[in-house]
DNA sequence: CTGGGGTTCTGTATCGGTATAGTATTCCCC
DNA sequence: GGGGAATACTATACCGATACAGAACCCCAG
């Protein structure tokens, strides 16, 4: 039944300017507050006759349901789950890969009924969501493993899935098989021939530019896997690749970055990169110098971002199922959330799904080769 | 400070198995439980050797800070703010004019501090997020006004901000100016010379195929007032189109939709659709039957999604600024909120942004007069 | 010595629900 | 006709905080 719009009246001036609450209905009706508060939980505790007359009651007083709030608080769920996001929430938005991922989340969500809350993990005006907001339980997306926000969250005990991250026991987590991947992307490199070969990754700290320790921790686990699966092959080739870092930006490399990379005396024949959004930055800083992409550079992402495919050249890549990781994430979650709400049960679980690489356009034998 | 992980406890094991509060913290330290509100939501009530034993005391004991429902309850805000969308929530991350929109109303609510829900239109389990969800106000998106959801938003008195809707008094509401951007983009057509001109729209009600009664209510605001901007043009040139409704898709356009337009005795010279996705499977439908796009059908699409300047040709298309409208609507949410919250205020504004005709590569002169 | 004005902390009354145990009343069946 | 179980509703006790009006104390001017 369609909910009359209910202009006549001025808000909260129905009688005495005070809310419309169970108790307002239970007095109107002659029952008590507790019979109402069924009328609208739980149907099959009162006669449907009784009920009728309190549900009309409340349509008159203009009551709009149980105040979500009181019923967080006196039942303990909100019927809300957060996503925690490292920084600005517009990345949830704009990034490809970030919007395949909560777009199978809330697909994987919806039969659940839960909304999806977004939380960034910077604080603004002392209110920290991971912390101040309510919400039944959360999902830990690519977050520096540094930030309080997942303190926060730990704190409070909510049951919690951890994408991206480094596994904890406890915590339920999804992770992609990072190392893998790199190692077969630059596996691929080495056996075209290169042996100049660069990495581009995101950044971790400091100014864009060459990285002195490439192992030092702090981009996260994801840019710590990558990079190990990156040196596995590399090593065992003899390569002795530069580390840059450079943030995903999707109008090209910046000037440090692509400098330092292309327009020194022992240009690579071929470059790692972190991200497909990062390798895109390196083929126009590429074209833009002239180079031909893979003539005179071969090129590779990671991801499987739909612009790999969009590319001229379309770029060679490590395919991950992000939409799979999305919904393992969706799902362990509601275990998790239902694990809490019965006590124990199953066990928490640790996935790792598998990476793969895609061959396309954008690599080939180095020029000397040719 | 970075909290530490504390594993070392078993949850919810901290004394007798209950959990810890205000008046946990506060027994320990020996104040009163107010006195342990305030050194956590008003540090400027106790002083800060007092309020460092309890933050002390609080950290000893795990304490999360303040219980966000009780908090929610006792405050009445919450701290995050929902977007009501028509149905799925994948489709606000896969569809790039609502990725944009989200991504400016997430930008422009990150200096508040605010979370952002998303909400589901549809019911699941009994569970209505527009009813049931806490949040401190909403952005209604492009939803169906018959929508039971948005009178839930309505009834529970929350700050609101109607986009892409029917301005209804009291409510801020953001709006572009639909019937004149339809208008112009009809208007190119016609003075291209064309005459049999199709409209592709947006389903509403029934299956795909011809409308019979364009101008009949159902497929909301924005839906109507497309098509009296066309056909305010379309008449004056004396040109009866025919209407065909569709359900946007990314794979191209249904069989059906395609039959009825392009297969017919008639065919049409140019088509007007509601969207630049609708466009584009108008454009794909015609290249599968060997139709050139322009030269044997013109394609006008509506919104310039970034899909618009991809496609080939590129599409000619009425540019509505997406993101200034997902910024309008937060500010006028935080506006809305502000006004709630101290009593009246700044009246409620209903803004109408400009669209405008972008003319690209998918329109020309029809065949016969070439 | 008195009293106004700050701090600092406390007591009490909500905030608006839900859970659970309990009381009538009715129904049913042997 | 009496015991046992439904059915329909109520009483009480939380859920975990915050608001606001004091109360105790200290400092300093008059």
């Amino acid at each position: 039944m369609p909910v009359p719009l209910g202009f006549a009246e001025e808000p909260g001036q129905t009688r005495g300017m005070s809310r419309v609450t169970l108790q307002t209905i239970a007095d109107r009706v002659g029952v008590s507050r507790m019979t109402v508060s069924n009328a609208f939980s739980r149907p099959d505790q009162l006669s449907a006759e009784l009920r009728g007359r309190i549900l009309t009651a409340a349509d008159e007083l203009g009551y709009a349901g149980p105040d979500p709030s009181a019923r967080a608080l006196a039942r303990g769920t909100t019927g809300a789950v957060g996503v925690l996001l490292t920084d600005s929430l517009r990345h949830a938005f704009t990034d490809e890969v970030a919007t395949t991922f909560l777009g199978a989340i809330a697909d994987e969500l919806a039969p659940t009924g839960l909304a999806l809350t977004l939380l960034s993990a910077s604080e603004q005006l002392g209110m920290i969501p991971a912390r101040d907001v309510p919400m039944d339980g959360a999902v830990v997306y690519s977050c520096n493993t540094q930030s309080t926000a997942v303190d926060w969250l730990i704190r409070r005990k909510l049951p919690l899935v951890f994408v991206d991250q480094v596994a904890v026991p406890g915590i339920a987590s999804i992770n992609i098989d990072d190392r893998a991947g790199a190692r077969a992307a630059a596996h691929h490199l080495v056996d075209l021939g290169h042996r100049r070969i660069d990495i581009v990754t995101k950044i971790r700290t400091g100014p864009p530019g060459i990285l002195a320790d490439p192992f030092a921790a702090g981009g996260g686990h994801v840019v710590e896997q990558r990079m190990l699966g990156w040196h596995d092959a590399l090593e065992a080739a003899g390569v002795r690749p530069r580390v840059v870092q450079e943030w995903p930006s999707d109008v090209g490399l910046g000037d440090e970055a692509a400098q330092l990379l292309l327009d020194s005396g022992d240009r690579p024949t071929a470059v790692l990169c972190f991200s497909d959004v990062i390798a895109y930055g390196v083929v126009q800083a590429a074209n833009a110098r002239g180079l031909r992409v893979p003539e005179d550079l071969s090129v590779v992402g990671f991801d499987d971002n739909p612009l790999a495919r969009r590319m001229r050249p379309a770029l060679t890549t490590v395919r991950q199922d992000v939409a799979a990781k999305g919904r393992a994430a969706a799902a362990a979650l509601t275990a998790a959330i239902g694990r809490s709400r019965t006590g124990a049960g199953t066990r928490v679980r640790h996935l790792l799904l598998p990476t793969e690489l895609i061959i396309r356009d954008s690599t080939t034998k180095p020029c000397a080769l040719g």
